[in-house]
DNA sequence: TAGATTGTTAATCGATTAACAATC
DNA sequence: TAGATTGTTAATCGATTAACAATC
């Protein structure tokens, strides 16, 4: 692998080619093609093709990439050859249907733990996970070394719990709460707020 | 407005600048600066004033930016300052979650209708929705003439859901399903994928 | 007035695309 | 071999930042 400092940009792009990669794979395809692959993900061939490149160099001049190599190589990158800890904060609708999403595990998650501060929620189930207590969340978080979060609960608490995630030392926070996070530069967030992505496209309506 | 065209990651940032405005409504607060704004949501000073006066000269100099009448013109450029009505595909865990999403409305969206194709939910209650038949989907869009649709199905089924869609006459969706669509160039899709993010954040830890 | 902050220009920085030699 | 496709370079294109005159 390359030294030089890769640009987020490019990092951003490789799980949609990993995705798009892994359905190939899984319909019996053995290789692709910058261009093919490009045309899966709207991208352009020359872009796929300077984006992998960064990394080494993986593909056949006149036969193209073979999938489950790049598919390898792309998990090993991203750190997704392995299964992550992560915990869910906020038993709320949100966060029933993260912890009934399916689509972690082959992908390189497992939640570990569910945490609400609602007394009433606390002990009860969801699917196989019992909803713990957010007091024990940073205690717990340190114990088990837990790097991961998925932040559902209302945005007014979204900060502080935030806050409490990074001082158990969490470093990656899936934040669901419509509101920006401030945190310390060696902490990333990822934002999803379903109006916030419809407000980007209705300007073009 | 500037005639020219807009380049769709300032678009895409105007969402963001609208929603900490909002909360600085919220609280009471009456202008704010793009230092200020800038320190809210992580971006630039220079950037936030760069992106604004594409619009226009909204603010004034020595006192920064009126937050009501820079929400208003935010509103109106992204179109926001009305209500669209968007339909649900899918009525799974996330199609519940939401559903049940109190944050739409204030935001300028609503949904209208929900669809599944399983025969078992349809015509069952989803807080006050009642579940609809996929099968009258299109005609339904047509009928309503809906621009907007979210979209929760299993990934094998999104594609073909999303072609009905935009022959329907949607032109925005939003894309739960883990896989990329492939659309005409005048309809927009945002992508939702919770691995995907997660993915995204793997490589810094 | 003095201080603050905008809107804008120019400079810098970074990302994308086109093109093609290398080579499978 | 002939055709296909990579990896890479150079050119183009676009975005961000720094700086400051204008002005509230």
């Amino acid at each position: 692998m390359n030294a030089e400092k890769i640009p987020d940009i490019i990092i951003g792009r490789l799980p949609v080619y990993l995705r798009a990669l892994q359905r190939m794979a899984d319909s019996g395809l053995k290789t692709t093609s910058s261009q093919e692959l490009g045309e899966h993900v709207g991208i352009s061939a020359a872009q796929i093709r300077k984006d992998i490149s960064q990394f080494g160099e993986f593909g056949k001049q006149g036969t193209g990439y073979s999938i489950q190599f790049l598919l390898d190589k792309l998990r090993g990158i991203l750190k997704v050859d392995r299964i992550w800890d992560v915990v869910l904060i906020g038993a709320g609708d949100m966060g029933h249907a993260l912890a009934n999403y399916q689509g972690f595990t082959n992908r390189g998650f497992r939640i570990v733990s569910i945490f609400d501060n609602d007394k009433e929620k606390v002990g009860t189930m969801i699917g196989e996970y019992k909803i713990e207590d957010a007091d024990q969340m940073v205690e717990k978080i340190k114990t088990m070394g837990v790097k991961m979060a998925m932040l559902t609960v209302p945005a007014p608490a979204a900060q502080n719990v935030a806050d409490k995630l990074i001082q158990a030392g969490v470093r990656a926070i899936l934040n669901y709460a419509p509101i920006s996070l401030n945190v310390p530069n060696n902490v990333k967030v990822q934002y999803i707020d379903p109006a916030t992505h419809l407000q980007r496209m209705t300007y073009y309506l």
